[in-house]
DNA sequence: TGTACATCAGTGAACGCGCGTTCACTGATGTAC
DNA sequence: TGTACATCAGTGAACGCGCGTTCACTGATGTAC
């Protein structure tokens, strides 16, 4: 072999992690093959040595920038009193510097409404993830069921996600801290709702 | 002029109609110019009688978009009691058949994230709309101070966005209808909520 | 240990294609007389 | 009322460009002897 035995494990994984910021940062389509193996210090050609397409980096891209999110996430639960972990969570996801900063962030606000328009291969792949992130959600609400406790889960993800993407498209000017500010205190207090505390009927 | 007095007004506007449907179906960037056309029983050439640019129409189509699911809420509004306006929204707005025709649905979770990426005009007309939208539904919450209303109108908008944008890369199955369940009982439940309610503590 | 060979990650030119935009032209209709 | 002309919405070929993908080639290094 031309190189040692994992530069090219290490060469297919720089290109994912560098992919996975410039794609949240400007869409699925938003960046090409030959500029995303720019980022990686290489030339286009080699693309097809390492995947066998554009779209497969994509999901690959997409999986790493999950599985980071959750580490981080189950990193910051284990630091905190099981009750307060899923309000905290939604505090720190609704920041100005996770709203300008996409390429670092999630990748449900960024990326979401395009992979859900992708070929179904891609839009599974993305939900598997979704799910896996909803069950790690729930995993930090402790005393309810695990139905009860997805539900919830679901519930806050969706106030935090939405909040992030209105506030984007707000920009980052006096509408966007307001809708920031407003979705982070609904999400909070979605986050911290004790469960089978809401009868059908107000 | 070649044609009646109106139809050339009545050509832009056919464009601009099944333009924005075309346009959440597939993305902002998911069809061209010369199918866009197409739909509206023209070709390509005649495009630029119409419009400025591409990015020109996506901006219009938005926004007639925006305006119909304002006009289409606030006929809703009208024949509800003030206090179920809200969550009787949020209830509409998260359903199976929402979820599953982007076409004719809320631009929000079908374009928000492209446009946040687009260049600062059409971001800002995006913004603009948000704000109306925001506005709209503040409206519709009564006895309450305008900063709580809007408060509470982007929570529950975020949440919604959300949810929908969750569903539809959840697909349209089991996890998909839990999402929308899940996000639905969350959403009229945040529009349910009565203001000044909830302690900074708990 | 040293040498010849095989491997294959990476290069860069080239491909086919679709896109947004331009432009010379058409022809139905409104208007001037 | 009838006729000649001007207008301009719409047509379709052509443009330049960027993209995803292919492919013949390179050359550094691992391996066989």
């Amino acid at each position: 072999m031309r190189y040692s035995r994992e530069h090219k494990q290490d060469t297919h994984d720089r290109i994912v992690r560098k992919a996975s910021v410039r794609l949240r940062e400007k869409g699925a389509h938003g960046i090409g093959v030959a500029d995303l193996m720019k980022e990686a210090g290489l030339t286009h050609g080699g693309f097809y040595a390492h995947f066998d397409s554009r779209e497969a980096l994509v999901i690959e891209a997409f999986a790493y920038a999950m599985d980071r999110s959750m580490e981080h996430w189950k990193e910051l639960a284990e630091g905190t009193a099981p009750g307060k972990r899923l309000p905290l969570m939604a505090e720190t996801y609704l920041t100005a510097l996770h709203r300008d900063d996409p390429g670092h962030g999630c990748s449900i606000p960024a990326l979401g409404a395009e992979i859900a328009r992708e070929s179904p291969k891609t839009r599974r792949a993305f939900a598997a993830k979704i799910d896996e992130m909803i069950d790690m959600m729930a995993d930090q609400i402790t005393g309810v069921p695990r139905k009860a406790a997805r539900k919830q889960a679901i519930a806050t993800l969706a106030t935090m996600a939405g909040t992030l993407l209105l506030a984007r498209i707000a920009g980052s000017g006096e509408l966007s801290d307001e809708v920031l500010k407003a979705g982070r205190d609904g999400a909070v207090e979605s986050a911290r709702k004790t469960p089978a505390k809401r009868p059908r009927q107000n």
